[in-house]
DNA sequence: CTAGTTTTTTAGAATCATTATAAACTGCAA
DNA sequence: TTGCAGTTTATAATGATTCTAAAAAACTAG
């Protein structure tokens, strides 16, 4: 789902149905310059910002889960007490900003290569996650 | 905080009182051949079957955060609803088995050292933790 | 286009982990 | 032993997320 497409044509390609909840939801995450951190709470506000229409909070996680299901979005492996997400999914990394609380992403050029020497047997790996935690000096 | 060591004066040493509830949650997560990994449901388990005395919800939140602020214990950084915490507190990663939601060590030796090449003005780094996702086969 | 079916949205309730509260209790120093 | 600061406790409160069931919108076949 990459910059300036057509929305409506790619949520039908996936099999989600191009509501104009879901398309002014894209228009949002991805009619962008830089990608997107944010956790659902950052998009209701900047929804309640920059969208005429109201959309009920049920409908924007609905919206998140099922880009996040067809590999839309991505959920960043944090403890926090809330989910963050990136509309860059490609394969990268992360600082975290323990003072801010945001996300910065680190490219995979950023970071030396990741080799895991060890395996489970019966288990193959779905992906390698770097977080840098991050504080003022 | 190491196995079988005295836990009054471990606690006593930094600042925290040793109370009753304390070295018994104390022996429970240092006492044993392996190092733990666990949410706060599942400590709460192994108390109310290895512990004789009742260790109300509170008190188990409280511990593992004191503990966990005296670096006793570490936080793992994971996107799940509940947090994970480990005792072993060196340097080292994790698996993490989506099927059973299971943390498993990586030790630093098993993953290749960690570069990052990419720096932000007046931050400095806390920590990199790596986490591998693994499925079934 | 239209009726019928399916999916989606919605407000509000429900859930669940975690944190806050305030009263009772306990470790410890004098 | 006494007093007080630090702890425990039950319970209430919070806050993110999920569930529910009814209304609305999107799709499909005729």
């Amino acid at each position: 789902m990459a910059k300036n497409c057509n929305f409506i044509d790619k949520l039908r390609e996936t099999g989600l149905r191009p509501t104009r909840q879901r398309v002014k939801i894209c228009k949002l995450l991805y009619n962008r310059e830089t990608t997107f951190h944010f956790t659902i709470n950052d998009l209701v506000k900047k929804i309640s910002e920059e969208v005429e229409e109201k959309i009920s909070l049920a409908t924007v996680y609905n919206t998140v889960h099922a880009l996040k299901t067809k590999g839309y979005l991505k959920e960043i492996s944090i403890n926090t007490d809330r989910s963050y997400f990136d509309t860059n999914i490609s394969h990268h990394h992360h600082f975290f900003d323990k003072s801010t609380e945001e996300l910065i992403d680190l490219s995979d050029e950023d970071v030396e290569k990741i080799q895991i020497k060890k395996s489970l047997l019966g288990k193959k790996i779905s992906s390698v996650e770097v977080l840098v935690k991050v504080e003022n000096e």
